[in-house]
DNA sequence: CACGGATCCTGATGGC
DNA sequence: TGCCATCAGGATCCGT
C-alpha cells in the first residue's frame, strides 16, 4: 500500500498520541517478512514497561524509539496501522502485531504479510543496518540535490522508472508516484537513466518533490484499503494524472493513457506528453 | 557490482 | 456459481 506519503501520513496520525506511553503488553500473529527478534534478542515480554519516546520515519520504515531499543515497522504492500485508545476488537486473521500501551493500542493489519516489525537495540545494530543501511537519500532532506540526482542517474543503465523504484537515488517513490513524477517531468518511463541530461534530471527532481508533497497534503492515496492510524482515507488517487488511468484520456492532451510492464510492475504514461 | 527475473503471501476481479 | 488466471501501493534473493 504505502509509499512515502502514506507512511508519513500514518506516522503523523499517531506519533503524538503514542509518545510518552508505557508498553503494557505485546502480541504477535503470523510471521512477517523478518522475525521480530533475532535468535539472541530479548523475549517479547521484555518490551513491557519500556517507554515509547516517539516515532520517526526513514524511507518507508517507521522507527518507534523506546526508552531502550527501537522497533522498525514496514507496511509492505498491504500493511496498515491502527492506533486507538479504545479497546480494540479481538485480532482478526490478518492482525499480526499488537502493541498495547498506557495510551492506546498500535495494531498492524497486513493480509499479504510483506511487512515487517523488527526489534533493534539501536540504529547501529546489525539488523537495523541491514534494513536501513542501503537506503537512498530522503526526498525532503538536504542531500537530495539536483546535482547529486543527475550524477546518480548518469551511472544507471536501466529505464528511469525502474531506477526510481529501486530506491537507490532517493527513497519513498513507489509505483504510483514514479508514474506520476515521470508524467509531470514529461519523461518516458522507458528512457535509460544514463541518457537523461541535466535539464531533464532537474525537472524530474522537482517533479518528485512536487508529487510527494501534494500526496502528503492529500493524506496519501487510498486505492483499495489504505487508511491512516485514525482510519481515514487519502485522496491523492482522485487527482492522479496517469496511475490507474489506462485507456482514459490524458488530462492535458486527451490522448489515451498507455500502460506497460516494467519489472513485473505496471507503468502508466502519456505517449504524447512524455518524450524519450 | 549492476541488472532482470522470480519470489514471498492473500484477496479482489474478470473471463469462461 | 465455480474455477482459473491475473493483478495489487514492496523488497529481497539469486542467477548472469
Amino acid at each position: 500500500m504505502p509509499e512515502l506519503p502514506e507512511v508519513e501520513v500514518t506516522r503523523l496520525s499517531f506519533a503524538d498520541r503514542i509518545a510518552g506511553a508505557r508498553i503494557v503488553a505485546m502480541r504477535m500473529g503470523k510471521p512477517l517478512r523478518c522475525p521480530l527478534f533475532g535468535a539472541s534478542g530479548p523475549s517479547p515480554h521484555s518490551l513491557v514497561d519500556r517507554i515509547v519516546l516517539g516515532v520517526r520515519r526513514r524511507g518507508k520504515y517507521l522507527l518507534l524509539d523506546m526508552s531502550q531499543g527501537l522497533l522498525l515497522i514496514h507496511l509492505g504492500m498491504s500493511g496498515r496501522l491502527v492506533f486507538s485508545g479504545l479497546v480494540l476488537p479481538p485480532p482478526g486473521a490478518h492482525d499480526h502485531f499488537d502493541l498495547q500501551t498506557t495510551q492506546g493500542t498500535l495494531r498492524l493489519h497486513d493480509p499479504r504479510r510483506f511487512g515487517a516489525v523488527v526489534y533493534a537495540e539501536s540504529e547501529d545494530a546489525p539488523i537495523a543496518q541491514k534494513l536501513l543501511g542501503q537506503l537512498g537519500v530522503e526526498p525532503f532532506g538536504p542531500a537530495f540535490t539536483t546535482t547529486y540526482f543527475h550524477q546518480h542517474l548518469r551511472t544507471r543503465k536501466s529505464p528511469i522508472k525502474q531506477v526510481l523504484l529501486s530506491g537507490k537515488p532517493v527513497v519513498g517513490v513507489g509505483n504510483i508516484y514514479a508514474s506520476e513524477a515521470l508524467f509531470h517531468a514529461a519523461l518516458r518511463p522507458q528512457t535509460l537513466a544514463s541518457r537523461i541530461g541535466r535539464v531533464r534530471a532537474d525537472k524530474l527532481h522537482a517533479a518528485i518533490v512536487l508529487v510527494l508533497t501534494r500526496a502528503l497534503d492529500l493524506g496519501g492515496s487510498t486505492l483499495r484499503d489504505f487508511a491512516n492510524a485514525h482510519g481515514e482515507d487519502g485522496h491523492f488517487q482522485l487527482q492522479a494524472a496517469v496511475y490507474g488511468r489506462a485507456g482514459l484520456p490524458c488530462h492535458v492532451c486527451q490522448a489515451p493513457i498507455q500502460v506497460l510492464r516494467q519489472g513485473q510492475r505496471s507503468t502508466f504514461y502519456c505517449t504524447n506528453c512524455q518524450r524519450p
